[in-house]
DNA sequence: AGGGTGATGACTGTCGACAACCGTCACCAT
DNA sequence: ATGGTGACGGTTGTCGACAGTCATCACCCT
């Protein structure tokens, strides 16, 4: 029953809006890694057909976040410690890129502003609303490098990334997405200096891998 | 009439099977960009239910071969020049990455050899058979990292990959596959030598984008 | 008691049908 | 001739039902 019914009014799908509630559900810790998914009993929760979750698995299931059990059953994905690490070096990698493309851009210093306006985002709210930003932050980023590829690859761990955190302990993990941590990467764009730029988001996805992987190992 | 009935006795899934079959369908030219993938007429065509289709073109839609029109109808996708650019930018910090960790590794000769062993298939076939030999290369490059994220992220990108170098001339193509091309990017691993190697792969990347941007515009 | 064995239940895989939507086009009134 | 309008065809969105499959478990035979 931690699914909630779809009652809103939008336009969209019910196909996408299941997948938005099941993906809320999931990254929202609603159920837990190795929860078994049943189509049936997702379907009467959510109120619509075997057929429409199903899609909305699969889709899931393509990001991540869904991994498929015994006989096609779909399970909550969980990421084991070593893959946490995994992740985060990709992140670098991809982030390495973006943190390139923004500093080599002429709108270097219009991207500088535009990321601190959303790090203030980052102290406020509960623990969800702070990995929301945390999120946001790194897509923005993603997004100032002007590289839509670069934007698909990140979107495509998106998934993988919100369960890792939103798995880790909520006590460690704020200091971990404070303000301090992300203010070094836009000082470095700011000032133009690639190779400090490219060291610190490394530095910040090796810590944020030592941090998950360690509240990982710990379940 | 351009994909086939699904007739093999293999054991896996007819949703499976159709999404194999239009996956080869569509790289392989046989549907070319901007038409139209009509779920009724693709479903008689395979030989399977709609909904079946449906599952599989969503699955192609999330790996960037199939972009949504109006109405929510499928078209086949095709990258602009500038996508084109900004995809191998990625690749090369993705592949980037492999080799790093490839060099940081202890087994980073075993590596080195397998790589100039799956070289030989470069050179033979028609030109199906070296675009997939050269992806084949490339995700051996991942896969021998050891991170199995990067698999994941690479492979998130392969269809639009694929797509991109299929939809190229096939005359020009060729050399851009030549397994000089790839030799150094082996050389360096096996020198240890990662500054060299990583401008390898940035420069190997680079001049893939030109070459299937230049076609692209040219369509 | 132990091991094979058949019924049972709960899943997923797959299908066909209905409904809603939108573009198209012929047709009519002005 | 032109603008509006209504029917029509094609396409996707969604649903409910049937069939196949696998794990479980009680049960029977030895």
């Amino acid at each position: 029953m931690t699914v909630e019914p779809l009652s809103s009014l939008d336009r969209s799908t019910l196909r996408e809006r299941s997948l938005a509630a099941l993906r809320s559900a999931i990254t929202s810790g609603g159920y837990r890694p190795g929860d078994h998914l049943g189509e049936v009993e997702l379907a009467s929760h959510l109120g619509v057909s075997r057929g429409t979750v199903r899609e909305a698995l699969r889709h899931l299931q393509q990001e991540g976040l869904v991994t498929a059990g015994n006989r096609g059953m779909l399970r909550v994905n969980r990421l084991s410690a070593t893959e946490v690490r995994e992740l985060f070096k990709v992140r670098a990698a991809l982030e390495g890129l973006a943190v390139t493309e923004i500093i080599n851009s002429p709108r270097r210093q219009e991207a500088a502003d535009t990321l601190r306006h959303a790090l203030q985002d980052l102290g406020s709210g509960d623990f969800a609303d702070r990995v929301e930003a945390d999120l946001g932050f790194h897509l923005l980023l993603c997004r100032l490098a002007g590289n839509s590829m670069l934007v698909e690859a990140w979107r495509a761990l998106e998934g993988r990334i919100r369960v890792t955190i939103m798995n880790g302990d909520a006590e460690g993990s704020p200091v971990m997405m404070a303000g301090d941590r992300h203010a070094p990467i836009i000082d470095a764009i700011e000032s133009g200096e690639l190779a400090t730029a490219l060291s610190v988001v490394e530095e910040h996805m090796a810590a944020a891998a030592d941090h998950f992987a360690a509240a990982d190992d710990a379940v």
